[in-house]
DNA sequence: TTGTAAGCGTTATCAT
DNA sequence: ATGATAACGCTTACAA
């Protein structure tokens, strides 16, 4: 069992004096083996297994100023279409060599920018956010390269992966249309967020290819939760009959969520009562009864192709032609739309 | 707009020169402030503005060998309770100003390992691990502590905070037989995790408890997935009549996910031709219809409170008494469960 | 109250 | 192929 149980930290040089030769030896034989010769690789192994040695990152990173960590922040970790995201960067980051240090900004601002600060400090090589709403003067590091995934802050110069937001929305109205409804509501969530912003542009853009005016009644703003979602939706709800819609569309999970609790709380069964499709695909989605059509974000591949395109820039030091990625979302159709008899107006 | 876009890293060094002080003393501004002239501490954080300078941690760090980053490494981080486990830890962590290296280990003991790996080269203070199936000679840094959650290899020496499983379980069970269930089928589960022998236990306990005999055809072992669940839930299902269960425990959510659609699949109403508990709350638990009933975990909570140990523990150097906390599991009823015409036997 | 100097554990440059 | 030496950016005795 040899000495394993040290309790003090065993160095490079520890190792070196027990190989007998020299640190920079040592530090050879990790860096670049090859100008090492075979048996002295073998002694310096011998010496890094009977001591259990193993590098220092700080130290050497400190040498080399390349951290290999790059930084992770979501709004919410617990949602899991950021816990999707997140997968996909920790498997990017992994394939490139890097680990992930993470952080999750609850939608605050200031948060987010302490959390950014923070991963500045420890010379992270990348950044990929999830701008929080409001977010303001963005990055402050020139130095590092940030990646926004899923929403973006316009910044100049930086890159952002995105849904298509846009397509997605029209898809969902488009599909509503053409089982007949005419009156749409919508739970638009935030305009200082783009996803919300962009889903409810492609609302407006699916009314007006099919002739059908925008109803500022049916529209509906709110935080991006469920709780907002429930209150929004059960404004919509409780129009009365002629003015309340008989559909709705929900442009985020946690809308959607509040949208469902709310027509159980008020007894409309969906989709005879209350057709809905919800944007962003989920385990619950799919169980709900009915089935829930929804639009689905490739999340996975949101957060993979981010930390791509950061290892791309990373590699390729000088600063890269800012580019925004927008990744399709897929109309999944099941039984949460009910056809109307169409009134052709 | 001063010079706040340098390319060039910016040091103490810098700062110290600007405001002509010694390199100690721009430092002390940060650690020790009050043992610097307020006069000396406002020049220097001028410098500090103008420059726009921020600390490097590797370099502090190194020097005093305090990270300030815990590591957590779970098994998968699209699990929403895995993803509500790591917001407890990252809350507890940000109270306690600490930051988070995040891995996935996806159930696989050799990644696990290769994580663990890491976060000792990168000098975390602590480590929280949720260990995967089989993860053997565990833990090879005596230096930094580890904290298990959710799980627990049951090495000497570890914390570990874990869920009352054997009760969560038998409430389950005890659920069942009050409503006149006596053929309860479990999908077990793997029984090289501690969760899934520990809740199989606990429906071996609740049903001795009752008198009734395990019966092994009603208990299937199987992976921790949606896949492995339905896959183990069909074959309970495809039972011939007299045998087949009337109701079954699921010990995750991931395979409670994969009974309800090998129910679906076959044709199977919940409650009125199977009943069914799961282990694990979820949103799609409540939204199912019938909404599901369940054995909440306090998944937060678990995550929140082995890092407050892990803390503890990194304050009070010396090696505590290895503890085993217990958090309590809920019967949640809902309504997947239904009462049965009682043949007592 | 402030400055000087040594050193944390590595790697890079230059010798040999 | 290997070794001496000087950094990397910071903290901390110790000195002044």
């Amino acid at each position: 069992m040899a000495s394993s149980s040290d309790k003090s930290k065993v160095t490079l040089v520890d190792v070196a004096r027990l190989a007998h030769v020299s640190p920079s030896t040592v530090s050879r034989v990790f860096s670049r083996r090859e100008l090492v010769a075979d048996d002295t690789v073998r002694r310096v192994m011998d010496a890094v297994r009977a001591l259990n040695y193993r590098p220092n990152q700080l130290a050497r990173n400190l040498r080399t100023s390349e951290s290999r960590i790059v930084g992770l922040v979501i709004t919410d970790i617990q949602n899991s279409f950021y816990g999707a995201i997140a997968r996909g960067v920790q498997e990017a980051a992994t394939e490139n060599g890097y680990h992930l240090m993470l952080f999750s900004s609850g939608e605050d601002e200031n948060e987010e920018r302490e959390y950014l600060d923070i991963l500045a400090e420890y010379q992270v090589q990348g950044i990929i956010n999830v701008p929080a709403a409001n977010a303001r003067c963005p990055y402050p590091y020139p130095a590092v390269p940030v990646i926004e995934v899923d929403r973006t802050t316009h910044t100049p110069g930086v890159h952002a992966v995105l849904t298509n937001n846009v397509d997605g929305a029209r898809a969902a109205v488009k599909h509503l249309i053409e089982r007949g409804h005419t009156r749409i509501g919508v739970i638009a969530g935030r305009q200082d967020i783009t996803t919300g912003a962009e889903r409810l542009q492609g609302y407006e853009r699916g009314l007006f290819e099919h002739g059908i005016p925008v109803d500022q009644q049916l529209v509906a703003h709110c935080e991006h939760t469920e709780e907002a979602g429930f209150a929004s939706a059960s404004k919509l709800l409780e129009l009365p009959a002629g003015r309340r819609p008989t559909a709705i569309f929900a442009v985020n999970n946690e809308t959607t969520l509040g949208t469902v609790l709310a027509c159980r709380e008020l007894g409309m069964r969906i989709p005879s009562d209350m057709s809905l499709v919800g944007f962003d695909d989920s385990r619950w989605a799919l169980l709900m009864e009915p089935p829930l059509t929804v639009v689905r974000q490739q999340a996975f591949e949101l957060g993979y192709t981010a930390a791509q395109v950061l290892f791309r820039m990373i590699q390729s030091k000088r600063r890269t032609v800012p580019s925004v990625t927008r990744l399709e979302a897929e109309l999944v159709v099941r039984s949460s739309v009910v056809a109307r008899r169409q009134v052709v107006s």
